[in-house]
DNA sequence: GAACTAAACTAAACTGTTTCGTTTAGTAGT
DNA sequence: ACTACTAAACGAAACAGTTTAGTTTAGTTC
C-alpha cells in the first residue's frame, strides 16, 4: 500500500530517444516532427509526453546522450601506447577515419552539433567535453611521453594532427565535396605525420600502410 | 522607367533576400518562418512568393549568393604574395581569425552549411567550391612558389595549416568551447608556423608578431 | 498596366492534451 | 500459492488551439 510507486520504465525511456534519434538526427530540431517519433518508436504520444516534458528536452536528452556514449567514436578503440610514434599516430588516424566511413550516423550528429550549436550551446560544449577535449589530450600526453618526438610543442601538434584530419573528414564526408577539392586518404596521413613528427623519424612507415 | 516592359525588380529581390537572411541564418530552413522574413524585409508576402515560387527556392538562392560573396570572407583581403613566408602565412591566418572575429554572420553561415549539408548538399559543395578551394590553392601555389621552404608536400601542409586554424574555429568560436579545451592564439600560430615551415625560418618571428 | 501592399483566407500540419479502455506489476487476504 | 484488488503505465485516437506555407482579393503606386 505504502509504495505501489512504478516509474516510467527505462525501457521505454530507451525506445522514445531511439525513436527520436532517427528523426532528430535526419530532421534537425526544428525539422523533426513528434509524431513521426512516435511512428518510429512504436509507442503512442501520450506516452512520449509522459517521458519528457516537451520536444526540446526530448532533443537535449537525445544529443547529451549521444555526447556521453564515447563508443560511438571508439575512442576506446585507442592503439596501444606502447607502440613506436608513427604507427601509434596513424593507426589512430586511421581509426578515426574508418569509424567515420563505417557510421554515417556520426557524420549527422557531427552536422546536428554544430547546426545546432547557436540555439543549443550546451550540446556543443558536451560534445567537446566528452570527445575533443579527451582525444586531444590523450595525443598531447603520447606526444609528451615521447620526447624522442621532437615537437617543440605537443599540445599545438596534437590540434594540428586532430585539426587537419578532421577538417579533412568535414570537406569529404561532411560536405560532401571530396571530389572538388580531392586528397587520397593516404598521401594526406603519410604526409602529415612527417610534418608532426619530423621527417627523419616517419619514413620507415611509408611502404607499410599500418 | 525608360522601358516599357517592368519586370520584378532587382531591387526587390535583393531586398526578400537580405531580409530573408537574417531569418535563415538564425533559425536555420525548418525553424525560419516566412512571415518574419516578410517583416525583416518590410515587404509583403504576396511580393516574396511572386519573386521565390517557395521556400525552398528562396533559401537555396540565399545560400548560393552568400557562397559566392567572397567579400564576405575577405578573399581578397590577402598578404602580399612577395612577403616572406613566415610572414605571409602568419598574416593569413591572422585574417582568417580576425575575420571570424569581426563578423559573427560568418559563424553562423558555417552553421548553416554544415548544418544543411544533409538536405542541400549543392549548397555545402558551392560553399567548398567557391571558398575552401580557393584557399587551399592559393596556399599550396604559395608552397610551391616559395621552394626555399623545404616543404615536401605542400598541397598537404596547405591542408594542415587551414585545416588546424578551421578546426581552431570551430572548437572556439562555433562550439564556443574556448574555455574547455583552452589555446592561445598567437601560441598556436607561432608553433604551427615552425610545424610548417620548419624550426628555423619561423624563428625570426616570434618576437615581430605581425 | 504591372508591381506592389495589406490583410484575409485556406488547408494542412504542428505540439501538446485528454479520454478511455487495456495491460502490467506490486500488494494483501485467504 | 492462488486470487482479488489497486494504481499507474500504456496504446489508440480524438481533440484543441496554434502556426505554418502558400493563395487570393481588393486596393494603391508608379
Amino acid at each position: 500500500m505504502k509504495s505501489g510507486e512504478r516509474e516510467l520504465s527505462p525501457e521505454k525511456t530507451a525506445t522514445i530517444l531511439n525513436g527520436a534519434m532517427q528523426e532528430f538526427l535526419e530532421h534537425g530540431y526544428a525539422g523533426a516532427r513528434i509524431d513521426k517519433i512516435v511512428a518510429a518508436a512504436g509507442v503512442s504520444k501520450a506516452t512520449v509526453y509522459r517521458h519528457f516534458p516537451d520536444k526540446e528536452t526530448l532533443f537535449t536528452a537525445l544529443i547529451q546522450r549521444m555526447a556521453n556514449k564515447k563508443e560511438l567514436f571508439r575512442l576506446q578503440n585507442i592503439p596501444s601506447l606502447e607502440e613506436d610514434p608513427a604507427t601509434f599516430l596513424k593507426r589512430y588516424a586511421l581509426g578515426m577515419l574508418d569509424n567515420v566511413e563505417s557510421d554515417p550516423q556520426i557524420l549527422t550528429f557531427l552536422r546536428i552539433i554544430i547546426g545546432e550549436s547557436a540555439r543549443f550551446p550546451e550540446l556543443a560544449r558536451a560534445f567537446v567535453r566528452n570527445i575533443e577535449k579527451p582525444s586531444l589530450d590523450l595525443l598531447t600526453q603520447y606526444l609528451i611521453k615521447h620526447p624522442q618526438i621532437e615537437v617543440a610543442d605537443p599540445e599545438v601538434a596534437a590540434r594540428a594532427f586532430i585539426g587537419t584530419i578532421i577538417h579533412f573528414v568535414i570537406l569529404r564526408n561532411v560536405l560532401q565535396s571530396g571530389d572538388i577539392v580531392p586528397m587520397d586518404r593516404d598521401r594526406l596521413l603519410n604526409s602529415l605525420l612527417k610534418l608532426v613528427l619530423g621527417k627523419s623519424q616517419s619514413e620507415e612507415l611509408l611502404s607499410s600502410p599500418n
